[in-house]
RNA sequence: UGCUGCGUAGCUCAGAGGCAGAGCAAUCGCUUGAUAAGCGAUAGGCCGUCGGUUCAAUCCCGACCGCAGCAACCA
């Protein structure tokens, strides 16, 4: 209107009405509020004070999987965290006493190359160690304030550590148990090996460069010619000499050569040629043209077999007099050579495995490569040489032997070490093992036997991890236990200098080993001196200079944390180890065959893994595709609680896809939820439970159906926290929040909350409805949103710090109770929800045909059926108010039909229904007799809505 | 290459051998007493592809494609 009404009594209408009031903001801010929440719960130590709360509740434990201490966490780790502090959050709302202890993972490689990248290498152990000590503690400090910041509560001033001088002593206390119990032996295996560095490298210290060298076609002369001749379906061979050709790029493995590899369903020919030296070949069908031709060779083919009919047939070594059988190999391959490999089970891990699969014993592996990369003076030519110097010499010497083919120049992608920038070679050395298959010392099974059966005694989120950890176990070689490396808990065995047999006495060794590292960490190993352990026999004696993988420190956890540091707060078995589905072959793998060899069980019940973090189109993150989204940034611009409701509802058993229309959504829904818990907040501000609660049977009956609602939602969201599936809790708080509360029950409630006598029964019946609803809500959504539900909480207990009122204190073990005939109820609502849905439809239809603006504007005549007809009849003059409508009336008829016409009467100006008897009242022209009512009278009775 | 898992609306997720669902986003309205809010309506899908079983398949089976994790002394 141009002439705008002056509404002097706005104000004064206004002030009769019960409005929302509520100091819970409506915008959360969380990227600044937050950190005053983790400063305040820490300083408060509000996690021992639900501790104490929940003393003598049944124990339910998490044992965190410690993350690697070093660098700044990522948005997996974030995950991971997250995903913990929700299951342990949600074991105490459901009622048990749910410690969390954090923990890093200390020692190992990576935290040793960051020292040597900053001081360099060649340190004694010693220093290694103690700055590694120093880094690792840096790191945990940083890494730790991140974790608090996303919310997560637990002992944070009590953290295990790996290094931790009493856990390193409990672990090399733990290497003791499972070697008194038979399980600890030492045997060879091919490791990368650098020369320079006179030690094994990690994968990870392993770089690719091109490297020329001479690759060589070697000849193996025939020793068994009756065979041969069988195996390719002949009575004799049509000669006497001949050779089996293999090709190869590192001619000196061939001293070392002690097998011969074919493919057992290629082809393998049988070829005749016009050289008399060498009138006979071997080699595969598919490359006897090419090979042929690159020796300047003729020839025809007038044999062949598949490789399997060769096996284990015997060659002559080519400069060497012994022989080499044949083992089949799926690996060979015909891509180059001829189809034949030749096998140094000590320089090659194929070969070494089917050297070992075809029963060569490692006493009988030939390992004549020193670690300073020369030859053994005992090896017959070549002797003290250099290996690469050796090559050129092996072949010169095969050319004089008549056992080479050709050689030549070869360059290719080859192993070298990263700080040498120096060729590297796998090099069989001694190593402790963990045997899966030996007979312990006990009539106990085998490791894998227990370890498989442990498997099975285990429940696994998702269900398909079982499968894979079997799978796993099932096929895996043995274990081994030993590293050379410095920044690591030292395998405390003492070798004979000669035999290299242990010390009969090693277990009591161990145990005063470890009493010492208690002491001193493992910084005292290296100081510590034989003759004081062992006296007189001293001088038979070294110390092992190898460390323990750093897999057996964390898959000793359950020994040096649950049973160790922390078994005050803890306990073992755990209930529950949560991680990434890598871990299967990681913490959950390594920490299962520890525990079956001590406890002969696994250290766990239950088993949740989670995927990875990728984006929008499911790709990795990293840098180069700059999809990166790192938890500090989210936390500093939307807040933790984003963060962990984008956790919560992503389900986790695939990849969780991160990105920042995602976040938007998610932010999306967090609004919503915040909101809902507002309004609940502003409009039970004036209500007092404790003397204003309506009983259940004395609320409206459109309250009894909230109720109802919100048991409904509570038992989906408990259900599915129970089972770890959380995007269903929020699936359930978010769909009860949107559809049943804000699209329904808050919209229709809003007449009488506002407009009925602020202490009138009506209006508190639906505050006791809202007052039960968000005490349910708040607990629900507590171990996700836990800074927005703390938030609430406080609003809910004015005055009282978070020691005193926290919601972490509640439980969600006492559910509402059932209104009487629930089940019908809930039926009949429903009902009376679908015809809202069309007299919603209906009003809409009019509205833009410009008949009406607000739904109160409109009255509305409902045909019904007579079974829905006497349904409708029933809410009487409450029927309007479901409908948000001036008016509603009923009638009968054979379908169901909506009728809208707006309303001709005036508007009340405070309740703003339209309504004949607006202006009855002389003090209030503008109101109606219902709002006179409300705020002088007897005010109305609202049975129904 | 092998093992494991995943693939439903723009996004996050439900679903069940028999008409494909919710929230958010989009579009259009209403409201201005949840207001940097709230309500409604509309639109949006070869349920990864190809075969098989079945009266009927998005669902069960097989193959393939795409993505991810593990296959290494990598935390």
């Amino acid at each position: 209107m141009e002439n705008k009404p002056t509404k002097p009594d706005t104000q004064s209408t206004k002030a009769t009405l019960n409005l929302p009031d509520t100091p819970f903001p409506m915008r959360g801010d969380l990227a600044k509020r937050e950190p005053k929440w983790v400063a305040d719960w820490t300083e408060k130590k509000l996690y021992h004070a639900i501790r104490a709360k929940a003393a003598g509740r049944p124990k339910w434990v998490l044992h965190d999987g410690p993350p690697y201490a070093n660098g700044d966490i990522h948005i997996g780790h974030a995950v991971n965290k997250v995903l913990k502090d929700i299951v342990v959050k949600s074991k105490l709302m459901a009622g048990y006493d749910a410690p969390y202890v954090p923990g890093w993972d200390c020692h190992g490689m990576p935290i040793e190359i960051q020292i040597e990248k900053k001081y360099g290498k060649g340190l004694p152990p010693q220093e290694v160690q103690a700055k590694s000590r120093a880094y690792a503690t840096e790191q945990i400090e940083k890494q730790k304030k991140d974790f608090m910041r996303l919310g997560v509560l637990g002992e944070w001033e009590n953290p295990y550590t790996t290094m931790n001088p009493r856990n390193e002593a409990d672990e090399i206390r733990a290497l003791r148990k499972i070697y008194d119990a038979g399980y600890v032996f030492r045997g060879l295996k091919p490791v990368n090996w650098c020369f320079d560095c006179g030690s094994a490298l990690a994968e990870a210290e392993v770089e690719y460069q091109d490297k020329t060298d001479i690759a060589v076609d070697v000849g193996f002369a025939f020793a068994e010619n009756d065979r041969l001749a069988k195996a390719f379906g002949l009575l004799k061979l049509p000669h006497d000499t001949g050779y089996l050709v293999i090709w190869t790029t590192t001619p000196w493995t061939l001293p070392a050569n002690q097998a011969l590899n074919l493919h057992p369903e290629f082809e393998y020919a049988l070829v005749e040629t016009t050289d008399v030296a060498r009138p006979l070949l071997i080699l595969a069908k598919e490359r006897v043209e090419t090979c042929l031709a690159s020796w300047g060779m003729q020839g025809k083919v007038i044999a062949t077999c598949p490789g399997q009919a060769l096996d284990h047939i015997n060659f002559r070594h080519p400069f060497y007099d012994r022989l080499s059988p044949v083992y089949l190999g799926d690996y060979v391959t015909l891509d180059t050579g001829t189809g034949i490999v030749h096998s140094s089970p000590a320089y090659g891990i194929e070969d070494f495995l089917s050297c070992r699969a075809n029963g060569l014993k490692d006493a009988d592996v030939l390992t004549p490569v020193m670690g300073d990369g020369k030859y053994a003076e005992s090896l017959p030519e070549f002797g003290g040489m250099m290996i690469w110097d050796a090559n050129p010499k092996i072949v010169e010497h095969m050319r004089e032997k008549g056992s080479l083919f050709k050689a030549e120049k070869f360059t290719h992608s080859y192993m070298h070490c990263w700080r040498h920038r120096t060729p590297i070679i796998y090099r069989a050395t001694n190593q402790w093992f963990a045997g899966m298959d030996i007979a312990p010392k006990s009539d106990a099974d085998s490791l894998r036997k227990t370890a498989l059966a442990a498997i099975d005694a285990t429940q696994f989120f998702p269900g398909w991890g079982k499968a894979r950890l079997h799978a796993m176990i099932a096929n895996r070689p043995d274990w081994t236990l030993s590293r050379q490396r410095q920044w690591g808990v030292p395998m405390a065995f003492f070798v004979h200098r000669e035999t290299g047999a242990l010390h009969p006495r090693t277990g009591e060794l161990l145990e005063a080993v470890a009493k010492r590292v208690e002491q001193g960490g493992i910084e005292a190993w290296q100081t510590l001196s034989v003759e004081d352990f062992l006296g007189a026999e001293a001088k038979d004696y070294v110390k092992n200079p190898d460390t323990l993988d750093v897999w057996f420190d964390s898959g000793t956890t359950h020994e040096t944390v649950l049973r160790g540091s922390h078994a005050a707060q803890l306990k073992f078995p755990a209930d529950m180890y949560l991680e990434g589905s890598d871990q299967h072959r990681g913490w959950f793998h390594s920490s299962l065959l520890t525990s079956c060899m001590i406890n002969g069980r696994a250290p766990y019940d239950q088993l949740l893994t989670h995927g990875f973090v990728v984006d929008q189109n499911g790709r990795k993150m990293s840098k180069s595709l700059g999809n990166v989204v790192s938890p500090q940034k989210v936390c500093d611009s939307l807040g933790a609680d984003i963060l962990r409701l984008w956790v919560a509802a992503t389900d986790y058993s695939g990849e969780l896809a991160l990105s920042d229309e995602i976040l938007k959504r998610v932010t999306e829904t967090y609004r919503r939820i915040r909101n809902t818990l507002r309004f609940l907040l502003a409009n039970t501000a004036d209500f007092d439970a404790s003397k204003d609660l309506v009983p259940l049977e004395e609320m409206s009956e459109i309250d009894r159906y909230a109720i109802a609602m919100t048991r409904d939602m509570a038992k989906h969201a408990v259900d599915a926290y129970g089972r770890y599936e959380f995007h269903l809790v929020m699936q359930a708080i978010q769909g009860f929040c949107s559809e049943d509360l804000g699209g329904f029950y808050l919209d229709v409630l809003k007449d009488r909350l506002y407009t009925c006598g602020a202490t009138s029964k009506a209006r508190r019946s639906a505050q006791s409805a809202l007052h039960l609803i968000t005490q349910q809500l708040v607990r629900l959504m507590a171990p996700v949103l836990s800074f927005t539900a703390e938030e609430i909480w406080s609003t809910l207990n004015p005055g009282k710090n978070v020691t005193e009122a926290s919601v972490f204190f509640e439980t969600w073990n006492e559910p509402l109770p059932a209104p009487a005939n629930e089940v019908a109820l809930v039926e009949r609502w429903s009902q009376l929800r679908e015809v809202r849905t069309m007299v919603t439809k209906a009003i809409e239809d009019v509205r833009t045909a410009g008949g009406v603006g607000s739904s109160l504007q409109a009255e509305i005549s409902i045909t019904a059926p007579a079974a829905l007809l006497s349904e409708l009849e029933r809410l009487g003059d409450d029927l309007k108010f479901v409908f948000i409508t001036s008016q509603a009336t009923v009638k009968e008829g054979a379908e169901l039909s909506v009728d809208v016409k707006p309303s001709a009467a005036a508007k009340c100006d405070r309740c703003w229904h339209y309504r004949s008897d607006v202006g009855v009242d002389a003090r209030h022209p503008g109101f109606c007799a219902r709002c006179i009512s409300n705020l002088y009278g007897a005010g109305e009775t609202r049975a129904f809505a």
